[in-house]
DNA sequence: GGACTAAGAATATCTTAGCCG
DNA sequence: CGGCTAAGATATTCTTAGTCC
């Protein structure tokens, strides 16, 4: 999982990192710390969870799984072109 | 990960369970064993190894995290009319 | 409030080994 | 050969707690 494209995504949508991690459904208590670490890259979420972030912030599941910056536009305007 | 879109891509490239593994870098005594588990769900593969299984398959990085049999064929079609 | 880090508890993967068609 | 599973060793995440701005 790419932690940098998880924190932009959530910046552009205007979440905290606790609001973003209690959308997720993460227990209140650590949602800040679990958050914090997963886009550091300090841990990694299960995909289960990637994909409730995917769809916190309206991307597709698969969009931090993307290494290339140029791929996940693409892949990310695919997807919007589709709802 | 979606085990069974590894498994359906492995297959349809012709590879045994080994093959892939040491192709994507695995030791060879626990190569069968570690696709066998990625495939069946028991156990789930850092996302660098995935990458490499998608290099190997001729597959983008994301093609394993994507739910929606739908999406995971536009983004294949997506990423093969790019190369 | 918002974000980052450390360290131990909890949980997962990885290896080794064995079994079945 | 090709594939599946069990169980312990190993490595990870998750929680708790504290700190800084």
């Amino acid at each position: 999982m790419i932690g940098n494209r998880l924190k932009r995504a959530r910046l552009a949508a205007g979440l905290s990192q606790t609001k973003l991690g209690l959308a997720a459904g993460i227990e209140p208590d650590s949602a800040q710390q679990r958050v914090s670490q997963y886009e550091s890259g300090r841990s990694i979420p299960q995909f289960q969870l990637a994909c409730r972030f995917a769809d916190v912030l309206n991307v597709p599941d698969c969009y931090f799984y993307i290494r290339s910056e140029d791929f996940a536009e693409k892949v990310l305007d695919l997807y919007l072109s589709e709802k």
